[in-house]
DNA sequence: ATGGTGGAAGGTCCA
């Protein structure tokens, strides 16, 4: 099984980029984040002629929104209002053959790093805390949580980790509670568990830099974790750089994983497509 | 201390 996210900042605005995604990787399932449109608005032909028929939908007019479209068949639909934001920043979806799907949009947190005068920072330590607390107490299943986190963990998933350490995304603060969500969920780092931890590695790239390849300012910030016992089926993992290059591209870039899981036997990422060196 | 770019909304917010 082959599975993508990718924060793709406006599905309507970037189908056209979606859809040679999908035919140049033909993931099995997609997840997106940062949609930007409403649930009866968003554009479920162009998946659907490309196989994706099953479709889990959360999104708001303008801002947010979250997307899993997949070939395999999607039960037990759900989302949650986390950290009371009332944005659409979740969605989760059991995929046939039992893999519970989470597909997560972390606020961003706005630009000072500090809870006490910034609502925005406040509100993205506490839904993190909560998706600690969440995946804590359950039963070990098979799981995967994918999104864009919006903290790069690792001083090798920022550019500049001494320049970096008072920005948000990659402050002390929320290093250390990412860990401690990840721990809690006994999650383990699908990329990371093939790219090792001293090489940099990043998923997104500000539109303010304007040689974004060249300057390579990046930031890992989105993210594919699964349960400890789908950590054996784990089969590669890649940052998909290529699509960051494309003519109106989004400041993210997808990530793909294969699994060996029942009978859907992974195909391996083409060679060339992976990020870093 | 600021601005750089971009999408969507709609004369501004969010990233």
């Amino acid at each position: 099984m082959r599975l993508a996210t990718w924060n793709i900042n406006s599905v309507r605005f970037r189908i056209t980029l979606v859809r040679r995604f999908l035919r140049e990787f033909e993931p099995d399932v997609l997840c997106l984040q940062e949609t930007k449109v409403e649930d009866d608005l968003f554009p479920r032909r162009a998946f659907e002629s490309l196989g994706y028929a099953h479709h889990a939908i959360r999104g708001q007019k303008g801002y947010h929104g979250v997307a899993i479209l997949s070939k395999i068949p999607l039960t037990n639909i759900t989302s949650r209002d986390w950290a009371e934001t009332g944005d659409t920043r979740h969605i989760s979806a059991e995929l046939d053959g039992g893999i519970e799907l989470h597909n997560f949009y972390v606020p961003a947190g706005g630009d000072v790093p500090d809870p006490k005068t910034n609502p925005k920072f406040d509100q993205k330590l506490r839904f993190m805390g909560e998706m600690a607390d969440a995946f804590a107490d359950q039963d070990p299943r098979p799981r995967i949580l994918v999104g864009d986190i919006n903290i790069a963990p690792l001083e090798t998933d920022v550019w500049s980790h001494k320049n970096l350490l008072k920005i948000v995304s990659h402050t002390p603060v929320e290093v250390e509670l990412f860990e401690r969500t990840q721990a809690a969920g006994n999650w383990v780092d699908a990329v990371r568990h093939f790219i090792p931890p001293d090489q940099q590695l990043y998923s997104w790239w500000s539109y303010r830099s304007p040689n974004w390849e060249k300057a390579d300012k990046g930031r890992r910030l989105d993210h594919v974790w699964v349960s400890p016992d789908l950590a054996p089926s784990l089969r590669s993992a890649a940052v998909i750089t290529k699509p960051r290059g494309w003519k109106k591209a989004s400041d993210h870039a997808p990530i793909i994983i294969d699994l060996k899981v029942g009978d859907i036997e992974a195909g391996d990422i083409n060679p060339g497509t992976q990020a870093g060196t």
